[in-house]
RNA sequence: GGGCGGCUAGCUCAGUUGGUUAGAGCGCUACGUUCACACCGUAGAGGUCACAAGUUCGAGUCUUGUGUCGCCCACCA
């Protein structure tokens, strides 16, 4: 359905049903969630604010003078904005014909084309139809150049072109130069044709058109010569506008078109009320009977198609609003380039700048039926005295309103006399002052604003300006405005603008433009092309925090999102992926059960049957990280919690404590193991690290590390080694406080990416473990919401012992990995030694409890002198070697493919490294502490090479 | 046509000021359900960092060019 079928009075009404489904939706949800919200009472307020804000502003500007009424070419989607039927709009998307017309030569005022000279002028069209609205016809004004420039240029491509493309280049050539000589003469006798001022007899219309010189007529195109339909085409308006700006000869511009895609009154009778498709088809067969239709060439074109409609866009000339830029633009520029709003990230500032400098003016008029209207009155006088009365007019409606600071009376003259317009703009909405203006035969503009006009507003009008509200004085300017960075220029821009007019201020300090989500195919998801995935099918299939922090999870700083979608069947729950063919059916079949199920698009079109289908979820399986880091975390501290029972807070003020950075007190350090050291140590730089990424709005990096602190850290390392010390009661507690600790830290870091898990969790932590803290025991927050963010508490970053953790995870891995290897049941106990230094063994010994609990393995010697024992497999590690007894299991030959793949690996390092170092330009140029790591590493794996041709040794 | 960005494992993406043998999740392979978690655990396989030239002792990282995909703007950045 169009506008013009349903009117504007039912247009709006279908809107508002349409919004008030909408709501229906969103209200049932809301109720849902056991929210509540007073819909209709919000949604009038701020319907209400907004159309008050936008009259105030363009009041205001209208008032400054900078509002005018301009002409512009409109791109007119004549498929989706007119009453025309489907088959009579042009659907061809690239095929497509040039018909050559000939226009009669009639000279200068009537006395024929001089002897020697042409009686037609040729032109080709691919849009015979808009003939009826040419002005003119143009010859370019030095053939001679032209020719020579096209020919400079193609010599050019010529030199850069491959082999294969320089033929074909070459032949274009040729046939150029042919041309020039057949044309030149012909074309410059036209140009002085068009010099002298020669009229030409435009066919079926009667009307006489000048020949005119351009530079868009292209010699080396068609005849050389081109018709300008200054209504209906970009590059002919742009004729017309050089046309004005010269001396000479200025052409006029005619609109053949009515809004509805049919022709105007600005054509012959017999063309009216056709639409475009139609009056080609009569314009062409009108030529034809004249003669005039010399020949029809088939042709490939290129047409601008509505994105929306794929139909080919009608340009044409409409009167617009513009607002003027000049100012308002410097205004906005000023305030990025000097810092009042900060970009981020700062390559976009590049494209507000670039933009806005252009300071061009802004069209705000649409020719649409819902939206803010424009608020201006208009009526057209002819001569001084209609003039006169409309001015007494002016002043009679004022008096009618009572107060003429609230309307505004200004008129405009056409350019050749007295003729003009008169404009009245309200200040704000005054049924009789608007009553009476029209009944004096004024006339409220048909158009609409821009709807970037009303969002231009937005950080103020929502807050209540323009009057001045306790909310406005509170939160404007804002703080931080987040967006795609597709509306940087329609909308950012034009928020700092508006909001350094009307208030005088900068809306927000800071902008961040995130990244942007596509579909599979790297398309961005939109509704009409029905690729999207719907949230709260998301929500409902993977939770919203798994929504939440999966978006956090990818919003990285430069990339675009690729989001593979699929269909969830509602039967049998495969995942159906969705292709570009299935993402707008209104039923798709399961690929697994093969049973139908409804889309998104069952409501609008399908049929009842389709309707009454289950309905198959949108989603996607990247949201599934989310889900099982949330399910990670639940069953982690529903773990904690779990052994939390007896948890007793720690005493403050204790004389053998450490002081921490605040001076307050926690155990005595000598309590610590060298675990709780090292998570708290981690727990410290990753709240620095997750800190310091969300101040500068880097969401992945923040979400990456705390996924990986979670996971790979307080889960697979400190969680499992808390098992074995919750065993000893004489440890217990001092773990049960580290780990309260840890996982109240955790929650807090995590809260703006899982608000509804961190939220539960700390609710129950709260039961358990009331009292909690490092530093100075206290009671935290009732909300994690409103609770204090983690401080970097730096006394506990110890890069030493983090150092040291991680030589207990190397033996860890190597014990595992030759577990693994051997294929030694899970179950099995197995023995190993360590050889390595003291220090080492002071450090690892205490750890023994942990390979036995999380690797099975027993620790039989630690030490400089171990030796491994009789069957065993090893492996170098730096500074130390691991020996897993493997009697039971042994196999030679096995044992010895691997220590031989072992072996070759390391001798390849060792070749690399003795390449680098023996290369003098490395050791000479290199700085000082790079060839000494690579010297010691050298050592180091060379060390390793030799443990491991030693092993092969005794296996032989 | 101009501007901006992407191209790294089968897929989706990280990769700081150039410096060890380039990482993660999913998927894949093998093994494992007994004490938070199979939405799990342990281990493993998998990469000519789009291509070409250059700078450098050294390039995924810097420079230039090419290809390709995407977005914005298009008489003008």
């Amino acid at each position: 359905l169009t506008r013009h079928d349903l009117g504007r009075e039912k247009l709006v009404e279908r809107i508002w049903e349409w919004k008030a489904q909408y709501e229906k939706r969103i209200l049932s949800q809301l109720k849902q969630l056991g929210a509540s919200c007073d819909w209709q009472r919000l949604r009038f307020t701020l319907d209400d604010q907004c159309a008050r804000a936008v009259r105030e502003t363009f009041f205001k500007l209208f008032a400054d003078n900078k509002v005018y009424r301009g002409k512009r070419l409109v791109n007119w989607d004549t498929f989706l904005q007119t009453a025309v039927s489907d088959d009579e709009v042009f659907h061809e998307a690239t095929k497509g014909h040039f018909w050559h017309f000939n226009y009669p030569v009639i000279g200068v005022s009537g006395e024929g084309p001089k002897p020697g000279e042409p009686t037609h002028v040729t032109i080709a069209t691919t849009r015979p139809e808009t003939m009826l609205g040419d002005t003119a016809v143009a010859v370019h004004p030095d053939p001679a150049k032209a020719f020579d420039k096209v020919s400079a240029e193609l010599r050019e491509k010529i030199i850069a072109a491959s082999s294969k493309e320089k033929g074909e280049l070459e032949e274009q050539a040729t046939l150029l130069l042919a041309r020039r000589a057949k044309m030149l003469p012909q074309l410059e006798k036209l140009r002085d044709m068009a010099l002298r001022q020669v009229q030409l007899q435009l066919p079926l219309t009667g009307r006489t058109i000048p020949l005119i010189c351009d530079e868009w007529a292209k010699p080396e195109l068609g005849s050389g010569c081109v018709k300008i339909t200054p209504a209906h085409d970009e590059n002919d308006y742009q004729v017309w506008q050089r046309s004005l700006a010269r001396k000479g000869v200025a052409i006029g511009a005619i609109n053949i078109m009515n809004t509805d895609g049919t022709l105007n009154e600005n054509v012959p009778e017999k063309y009216r009320g056709l639409s475009m498709k139609k009056a080609r088809e009569a314009v062409i067969a009108d030529m034809e009977v004249a003669e005039l239709l010399v020949e029809t060439e088939d042709r490939e074109i290129e047409l601008a198609h509505s994105d929306r409609s794929k139909t080919p866009i009608e340009p044409y000339l409409a009167d617009q609003w513009f607002v003027k830029m000049d100012e308002l633009a410097e205004s906005a520029m000023d305030a990025v380039s000097d810092g009042r709003v900060k970009i981020v990230p700062e390559r976009y500032k590049k494209t507000y700048l670039d933009w806005l400098s252009e300071k061009r003016d802004w069209p705000v008029g649409r020719q649409l039926w819902w939206g803010h209207r424009v608020p201006v009155w208009t009526k057209r006088f002819e001569g001084l005295s209609q003039r006169d009365s409309i001015i007494a007019e002016s002043t009679r409606i004022d008096d009618a309103i009572g107060y003429g600071d609230d309307t505004c009376f200004t008129m405009s003259h056409d350019p050749d006399g007295t003729d003009g317009v008169a404009y009245l703009c309200f200040r704000v909405a005054q049924p009789e002052g608007e009553a009476e203006a029209e009944s004096l035969g004024y006339i409220q503009d048909d158009e609409v604003l821009d709807t970037w006009f009303s969002s231009a507003l937005w950080p103020h009008s929502t807050l209540g300006w323009p009057e001045q509200t306790p909310e406005l004085a509170h939160f404007y300017p804002t703080s931080t405005l987040i967006t795609s960075r597709d509306i940087i220029t329609l909308w950012v821009a034009r928020m700092v603008l508006a909001g350094l007019y009307n208030m005088n201020e900068i809306p927000f300090h800071e902008v961040f433009i995130h990244p942007k989500i596509l579909d599979g195919y790297g398309e961005t998801m939109s509704k009409s092309k029905g690729n999207g995935v719907d949230p709260l099918d998301v929500i409902e299939k993977f939770g919203a925090d798994s929504l939440r922090f999966g978006i956090a999870y990818l919003c990285t700083e430069t990339q675009d999102v690729r989001l593979p979608v699929e269909f969830e069947c509602p039967h049998c729950h495969a995942l159906i992926p969705q292709t570009k063919k299935n993402r707008t059916l209104p039923r798709i079949e399961c690929d697994k059960c093969k049973q139908p199920f409804g889309t998104q698009w069952a409501l609008s079109y399908g049929t009842a049957e389709d309707q009454a289908l289950p309905r198959g979820a949108a989603v996607s399986e990247r949201f599934e990280l989310g889900r099982n880091f949330c399910n990670k975390l639940w069953n982690a501290s529903r773990f904690a919690l779990m052994n939390l029972e007896d948890y007793k807070a720690a005493t403050a003020g204790r004389a053998d404590v450490k002081t921490a950075t605040d001076g307050g007190v926690f155990v005595a350090e000598k309590e610590l193991l060298l675990e709780d050291r090292w998570l708290l140590s981690r727990l410290a730089t990753v709240t620095g690290e997750v800190t310091e990424a969300l101040d500068q709005y880097r969401f992945a990096d923040a979400a990456r590390a705390l996924y990986g602190f979670a996971w790979d850290e307080f889960c697979s390392f400190y969680v499992e080694m808390v098992k074995a010390r919750f065993a000893v009661a004489e440890q217990k507690a001092v773990a049960q406080r580290v780990l309260a600790h840890a996982l109240d830290t955790l929650l807090r870091l995590l809260h703006p990416m899982t608000p509804f898990l961190s939220e539960e969790v700390w609710q129950l932590l709260a039961e358990v473990a009331p009292c909690r803290g490092l530093t100075s025991p206290a009671r935290p927050a009732e909300s994690v919401c409103i609770a204090e963010w983690p401080k970097v508490d730096t006394i506990w970053i110890d890069k030493s012992i983090e150092a040291q953790f991680a030589k207990f995870q190397t033996v860890m891995g190597a014990v595992r990995n030759i577990r693994m290897e051997k294929n030694i049941p899970p179950r099995e106990p197995v023995q190993f030694s360590v050889k390595c230094d003291a220090e080492t063994v002071k450090l690892l010994k205490p750890m023994e409890p942990y390979f036995l609990s999380m690797a099975g393995a027993t620790a039989t010697a630690w030490g400089p002198k171990v030796t491994p024992p009789e069957r065993s497999a090893s492996k170098p590690l730096e500074g130390m070697e691991v020996h897993v007894d493997i009697s039971a299991f042994f196999d030679a030959g096995a044992e010895r493919t691997r220590l031989e793949k072992e072996r070759d690996q390391l001798a390849k390092f060792v070749d690399s490294l003795n390449a680098k170092l023996s290369n003098e330009n490395f050791v000479s140029r290199a700085p000082a502490n790079v060839v000494e790591e690579q010297r010691a590493k050298l050592a180091e794996v060379r060390g390793q090479l030799q443990s491991v041709e030693a092993a092969l040794g005794k296996l032989e």
